[in-house]
RNA sequence: GGGCACGUAGAUCAGCGGAAGAUCGCUGCUUUCGCAAAGCAGAGGUCGGGGGUUCAAAUCCCCCCGUGUCCA
């Protein structure tokens, strides 16, 4: 990056000087005259001790103070967004305050909700989980506090020079730090196809701020400037309430009180790591994150165990969900949802808890079992043991050493170990995006004005072509809903020509014929959308809603949106909880579903600025994901559900004209499907239901309510049949048995053994169970010759000592080209078409008759 | 999304290329005034599903489904 872009005018202005730091080799800037940057690990802390700001603050005041400061200067304060980042498909956890705006505001499609805006936002960062407790400075949820501006060619709101000045203004007037101390070191940074300069800012070996310009598209090698350029800062909360205390270490600044009472149990390490997870907990279960064995969840999952191993340690062991109550108590006073979702939050962790004490149980066993397999070759478990039974029964070592009751040497890097086993595997490709075959339409087209939010029952319509390309086609105005949300598209005519998809592309909404057409720029069209369609797409729409929102009153609010799906002939939808639905839960869910749909709720769409919605009902506004903007669409059914949706939906309930639910499954760990019909299709369903039942109870013969009794009846005597032909085919063998036994052909009795040959033409499962009976008796040798297709199968079966199965079968195999084997007891050979059966069963009962079995 | 483990009688599991087993539970008989217990006898299996390899597959390979677990 060219040292142009870090020659900023506030720092000229304020007689700062470039240096480079002879650590680390960055150029830096500064008003003292050091010759290193003043930032870890080119200077170790100073602070500690001797706090370089003027007073020292909670966590409360520190945010409270940097909020007010930015607000005082312009900047809108915005509340926190989810820390479950579910409007972006390649990330799961919201892990910078830049992540709320990404990808719609950043790249311009929407304008922000506020601009400039300031936000102290909750993140969740797992990759330094090993340095939480350790390195005094890392937390798995920390607050990045931010002031971010968005830049457009038309509207320049502040870049890099003002930017700085604002955070310098911070440090030295807000909080009183030396201006002498601060450094300015000159970084670059890229991330998601964008780059620019940044700013690292140090005070006493502490990063205290980094401040980003995000100003580039990577073009290839070229670099291209951005339609929108964007200041995006971040300042650890944490970490300013730890250099205004200057404590040993931020836990201590941070956790307060808490800490202090928790290390009266537990060491420094550990007490610092489970206030930690109680604290990520707490927002991670009120955003909604259901733990499991997957995805988003499994970090929750992760904490909750590892805070359990941890907890354990102390002499009178604590309680994990006691503790999560208390730091969630204190985070309600500036998160209230916190304590509203503090019921449901303790079930779910009481269910998780639950969970890994079973996974335990379960794995005891197995782990002792294998264990004693081990030592019956002589071997004792070691470091592979310890590590298949933490990857494959979630079992820790320490807890495999407390099972097998004796120490196993658990070496410093377990976890890495572990880690490292994974490390070759196939990373996700969620994130690719597939490309929706539609060329770049023009920036110069003008946005499409859409119909369908404000008046669902329009079908038909006059407007005029903007753009066109083949079956393509732009309208200045359209009531076609196109693809989105979770809801299918709508199909209809534009004049005469079918439309057969509608999707969203940028601001332009754009209709695919079936056809390719010819349509001028300017040429007027008759749209008319196919009524009974959009009609049962609302249904599904609307029904979706009024099962989700059931679904959270019913179950509670760790219930989320996962995803959805509303087309014309049903819908579904995945949420979030934490095991599978009774056949009573589930029954109460429909029965309650159908209730609000015959008490005719008004369903009320509009829009509604963003934080006055957000005021007013919450987080649970995003059950399809954030959405950012300064205006929602609000779809509210009154007193039933709440959410931000750009759907097309009935206005009162009863149009809905009923929600059958066709089935539940767990798509996930912590994930339920349902899936459901309404209105017109609810009918189909049922009657081809109705149908197939009263098909099924015509073929056999009962009526319809008596299906399952008669079913019942069907598949006993199916049962009774098949075992009463296996008897029959018992008693064939045992006939045939007899018959053998009894004929002086076929048996020969010298030396002491019954020596049994005949030819049976049996099968292969037969000709076993012959043998089988045959050999009941002692001493019996018994050589059975079969031809099936073509194909003769020579089988000896023996229960004499001194003659073994298959040394007599090796000897005759040759004869008939047979190819087999067995064991002494049992031996098969099927021989090629045509070779000499006969002559192979002959040689091995001469053989049999005359040794017992072949001379070895 | 990926790795690993597991899926065999009603339950818990063994077997891991050559003739489906153990323990508990169940049924019947013996014994007992009756129960328990014991002894004997017996019933109970598409070895998760589908392909393949092999003379032969519960067993080896591939693909699904389900469960658990770890990693992102």
């Amino acid at each position: 990056m060219d040292a142009a872009e870090y020659d900023l005018a506030f720092f000229h202005r304020e007689g700062m000087q470039r240096r480079t730091c002879r650590s680390c080799g960055h150029a830096f800037w500064s008003r003292g005259d050091f010759d290193q940057c003043q930032e870890a690990p080119c200077q170790s802390y100073t602070f500690v001790g001797r706090p370089p700001f003027r007073r020292a603050y909670t966590v409360d005041e520190m945010r409270e103070a940097y909020l007010s400061f930015f607000e005082r200067r312009g900047h809108a304060r915005l509340p926190r967004y989810p820390t479950v980042a579910r409007w972006r498909n390649d990330v799961f956890f919201t892990q910078a305050s830049i992540y709320d705006f990404q990808p719609w505001v950043t790249s311009g499609a929407i304008p922000p909700p506020a601009n400039p805006l300031t936000i102290s936002q909750p993140c969740l960062r797992f990759i330094d989980l090993e340095e939480v407790g350790r390195s005094g400075r890392h937390f798995t949820l920390f607050e990045m506090m931010a002031h971010h501006a968005f830049n457009r060619p038309d509207h320049e709101v502040y870049f890099k020079d003002r930017c700085v000045e604002l955070c310098d203004e911070l440090l030295t007037h807000e909080f009183g730090a030396d201006p002498a101390e601060i450094t300015y070191k000159e970084e670059e940074w890229e991330g998601g196809g964008n780059l620019g300069p940044s700013l690292s800012v140090g005070l006493r070996g502490l990063e205290v701020a980094t401040l980003v310009f995000m100003e580039y598209v990577r073009d290839g090698e070229r670099l291209r400037p951005m339609p929108i350029t964007v200041v995006d800062t971040g300042y650890g909360l944490e970490r300013y309430t730890w250099i205004s205390q200057g404590t040993k270490t931020a836990y201590e600044a941070v956790f307060g009180r808490l800490y202090d009472e928790v290390r009266q149990s537990l060491p420094e390490y550990e007490a610092s790591v489970v206030i930690d997870h109680a604290r990520a907990l707490n927002f991670m279960l009120t955003d909604g994150v259901v733990p499991s064995n997957a995805k988003e969840g499994y970090f929750a999952r992760l904490l909750i165990r590892r805070a359990l191993r941890l907890l354990a340690r102390a002499p009178e062991p604590l309680d994990l969900i006691a503790l999560v109550d208390r730091v969630g108590r204190d985070l309600a006073a500036k998160y209230p949802e916190v304590g509203q979702h503090r019921d449901d939050r303790d079930r779910v962790l009481a269910a998780e808890i639950d969970r890994y004490r079973e996974a335990i149980d379960r794995a005891r066993p197995v782990i002792r079992r294998q264990e004693e397999r081990l030592r019956s070759h002589g071997r004792a478990p070691g470091l592979n043991e310890l590590i298949e039974w933490y990857d494959s029964l979630g079992v820790p070592p320490d807890v495999a050493a407390s099972v097998l009751d004796r120490p196993i040497e658990v070496p410093p890097g377990f976890y890495q170990l572990v880690a490292d086993r994974h490390a070759g595997e196939a990373p996700s490709n969620d994130y690719l995006e597939r490309s929706d075959g539609i060329p770049e339409i023009p920036t110069t087209v003008p946005a499409t004005e859409v119909g369908y939010h404000l008046d669902p029952y329009t079908v038909s319509f006059e407007a005029h072509v903007v753009w066109s390309a083949g079956p393509l086609v732009v309208l200045d105005r359209t009531f076609f809903y196109p693809t989105g949300g979770g809801q299918v598209h709508d199909t209809g005519h534009l004049g005469e020509v079918p439309v057969v998809d509608v999707v969203r592309k940028g601001p332009h909404v754009v209709h695919r014929l079936d056809r390719p057409v010819d349509l001028a720029v300017g040429a007027r069209v008759h749209g008319r959308i196919d009524p009974a369609r959009r009609t049962q797409l609302m249904q599904h729409h609307t029904a979706t809603h009024i099962l989700n929102g059931t679904l959270r009153t019913l179950l509670g609010p760790h219930v989320w949106q996962a995803g959805a799906y509303k087309g014309p002939d049903f819908a579904r939808i995945d949420v979030t909880h934490f095991r599978p639905l009774s056949a009573e839960e589930l029954r109460t869910v429909e029965r309650r579903i159908n209730e609000v749909v015959r008490e005719n709720h008004t369903v009320r769409s509009y829009f509604e600025p963003r934080s006055e919605a957000e005021r007013r009902f919450g987080f649970g506004l995003y059950q399809g994901g954030a959405v950012p903007g300064k205006e929602l669409r609000i779809v509210e059914i009154e007193g039933v559900d709440v959410e931000a949706c750009g759907g097309t939906h009935c206005t009162h309930t009863s149009e809905v004209g009923g929600i059958d639910i066709l089935g539940v499954e767990r798509i996930q760990d912590g994930v339920l499907r349902l899936t459901y019909a309404s209105g017109e299709r609810a009918l189909d369903l049922r009657r081809d239901r109705e149908t197939a039942l009263r098909e099924a109870a015509r073929l056999i013969g009962v009526p319809a309510e008596k299906l399952p009794e008669g079913v019942a009846r069907l598949l006993e005597e199916v049962e009774t049949a098949r075992k009463s032909e296996r008897d029959r085919r018992k008693e064939d063998l045992d006939g045939l048995a007899a018959r053998l036994v009894a004929d002086p052909a076929t048996v020969d009795s010298t030396g002491g053994r019954t020596t049994v040959s005949a030819r049976v033409d049996l099968d292969r499962a037969e000709l076993t169970e012959l043998s089988r009976k045959l050999c009941k008796a002692p001493d019996r040798i018994v050589i059975l010759s079969s031809e099936r297709d073509g194909r003769g199968t020579l089988l000896i079966g023996s229960s004499a000592a001194a003659a073994s199965a298959i040394l007599l079968l090796e000897d005759a195999k040759p004869l008939f080209q047979g190819k087999g084997g067995g064991n002494p007891s049992v031996a098969t050979a099927v021989g090629e078409p045509g070779a000499p059966l006969e002559a192979a069963r002959l040689r091995a009962r001469r053989a049999a008759i005359d040794r017992g079995a072949p001379a070895p």
